[in-house]
DNA sequence: CGATGATGTAAGACCCGTTCACATGACCTG
DNA sequence: CAGGTCATGTGAACGGGTCTTACATCATCG
């Protein structure tokens, strides 16, 4: 039993590299951030050489989009199950879609460093710009139903809202939802904080829940 | 003349070598992002060898945290002379702070990567802590200013309009302002999108300009 | 069976961060 | 001015990381 440790490769060829490595990925950026990730330990954890890992990425960047792009796709999975289809209204879903982005920085650290934390410049692949347009694709069209809510003549342009709602979420899921800023001092969870700022700001358009 | 290069350092001490590290630091950021900023080549751009940061920086951290330092006292500089004691209406200094953040992103990019890109925990010093609270509170104080225009009845906690304004703009900052999204393409400059949002969120407050 | 291509290994070139013993020299003190 | 002291810089060395190159293994298919 000399040969037995945590996942004793026997095997000269590993099977599904691939996957291992972005799985020990994904754990490391999670344990120790997206800098603290090493393609070396990722290659070690997954039990092979640290020449292994070239086989199916060029470099570590690559390994680094290549996770981006799935937290991509999650996230916009994320927001579409939140979104629902707008039920049972759209203002409703729009606040659900808002939490399920801070949800999803709160849950998956690793995916949402990836993301947005790794330096990863995001036309590192076309398969990452596609990923990434996708997820705001999504948030497109809720605001465009939101949008649709309101009397042509005072009806912003959608984009601007998907954009400014984006935006906000983001700027708190970096500063307060997670290791960052997170030390700062709240009044209340980075949730009430993005749900009070989207709700001031569709009343700034005209679209008060209670009219 | 063989000794004579860039910098010919002759004197076995180099005299001013925190600060000449630092300023490595800033055009090395600006040049290759905080993740390939490295402190073996500050010290070759100062001229020393790769041990003598060491001297005056326990680590490279520490030597990032004090860029990072500097930068939110750079910004709190910005922010408060845009702001002008607010004139000459709390409402026009607003706008004019939400722009001044934003051209601190574009025109520094160094000290905005070292602050909010570099992995530096907020809490790395002591006096990291202290400049980026004290540039929360000029916007905090701002908003208290604007807060105040408001009707006693109806007047919002300040420290939340502060917050919102801060992530929206650093939101928008973080995605569009800089290298990092910034191949996405805008309907508008950022400038235009954060004032947009303010303009929105105020009235969303009971605070439009027109009235 | 034998060739071939995909996948993994070993070794090495080069870089970085960090430490340690030692060198230099600014400055103070007698 | 002599000598001591302390801050500051050097060189060498260690461990570890990225990435390349030459070679090993093995699944697959003619």
């Amino acid at each position: 039993m000399t040969w037995s440790k945590n996942h004793p490769r026997q095997r000269y060829h590993h099977g599904n590299l691939r996957e291992a490595l972005i799985n020990a990925a994904l754990k490391l950026i999670g344990e120790k951030g997206p800098a603290g990730f090493t393609f070396a330990e990722a290659a070690r954890s997954a039990g092979v050489s640290a020449a292994a890992p070239y086989r199916h990425f060029r470099d570590r960047d690559e390994l680094m989009a290549d996770v981006a792009c799935r937290g991509f796709e999650q996230l916009a999975e994320g927001l579409e199950t939140a979104w629902s289809a707008g039920a049972p209204d759209a203002l409703a879903a729009f606040d659900r879609m808002g939490r399920a982005y801070l949800a999803f920085a709160r849950a998956e650290p690793a995916y949402y460093a990836a993301m947005f934390e790794s330096q990863v410049p995001p036309d590192a692949s076309p398969e990452l710009t596609k990923a990434s347009d996708a997820a705001f694709e999504v948030l497109r069209h809720a605001a465009e139903a939101v949008c649709a809510l309101m009397p042509a003549t005072a009806r912003p342009p959608a984009l601007m809202v998907a954009l400014h709602v984006w935006s906000v979420a983001h700027g708190i899921a970096s500063l307060f939802g997670r290791g960052d800023m997170a030390r700062r001092k709240l009044p209340m969870e980075p949730e009430e904080l993005l749900e009070a700022a989207v709700l001031v700001y569709l009343q700034g358009l005209g679209l008060g829940p209670d009219r």
